[in-house]
DNA sequence: CTGCATCCAATATGATACTG
DNA sequence: CAGTATCATATTGGATGCAG
């Protein structure tokens, strides 16, 4: 039974990385970040409650579909609550939870990071653009 | 010239958002940190320099291409330095610069987040998972 | 007003084979 | 050893129209 042993050595390797990168928190919670407007989502829901055509004023870029699809997300890791007033027509009201609120340090974090470094990354890029190039 | 004027400026509000989130630094850096790869191999390369291969070896989830693109991806933005040994065959070595030192404390108030919150996080999925398949 | 369904484009990721 | 090239698939994002 020593045959094939390497490739398979290999490929149990990597289903149990698989599973590892699957199961790993940190790597959870930066895909959630990770998608285009979820920080800019939560970041409105920081300023308090907003209704659906809120936020979808105040952030012009989004379509409908990544919007409904951003917020379902998060109401789904228990981010965002959704409450429904059922006059005519309907309200939807969404607000951050407490699970949610404990996003705003990390995201404060994020952005102190980004702020303090972004001039040093640009720069870097411009950097290797610009031999690349060359 | 008022027709079409809430058209139009919805169109200049999306276009100047777009811009914003272009240039929003929070937002870049989380887009980085968002992709598959990028926080296995910075934390990888925390345990100090690594060779491409010693890399794949103990990231056996991720293929050539991919290992291949997030290490140009850290390095444009320089985070990484890449260093060649001109022998036979080469030695390309792979080290996180000052810059990408500074990651490691952002990465790590994630992991401290997401370690404390991810329960939460997974009971709500699976309430939310419940209460839609009733 | 809220938001789902559909179709489409762009990007991210992956598998495999090949090269200096 | 350290990639590149190519092809295929998956995921993400967007536009539009429709419905309760």
């Amino acid at each position: 039974m020593t045959t094939m042993t390497a490739a398979e050595r290999r490929r149990e390797a990597k289903a149990a990385f698989d599973s590892y990168m699957d199961a790993c928190p940190t790597h959870d919670v930066l895909a959630v970040l990770g998608n285009k407007w979820t920080s800019v989502v939560v970041f409105q829901l920081t300023q308090g409650p907003r209704r659906y055509a809120d936020l979808a004023r105040a952030l012009p870029g989004v379509s409908a579909k990544m919007l409904t699809q951003t917020l379902r997300s998060l109401e789904r890791d228990g981010f965002v609550a959704r409450s429904v007033t059922p006059s005519v027509p309907v309200q939807v009201e969404y607000t951050l939870t407490l699970l949610g609120e404990r996003l705003v340090p990390l995201l404060a974090s994020v952005r102190h990071f980004a702020e303090h470094n972004i001039a040093d990354i640009r720069a870097a890029r411009d950097q290797y653009d610009a031999t690349a190039t060359d």
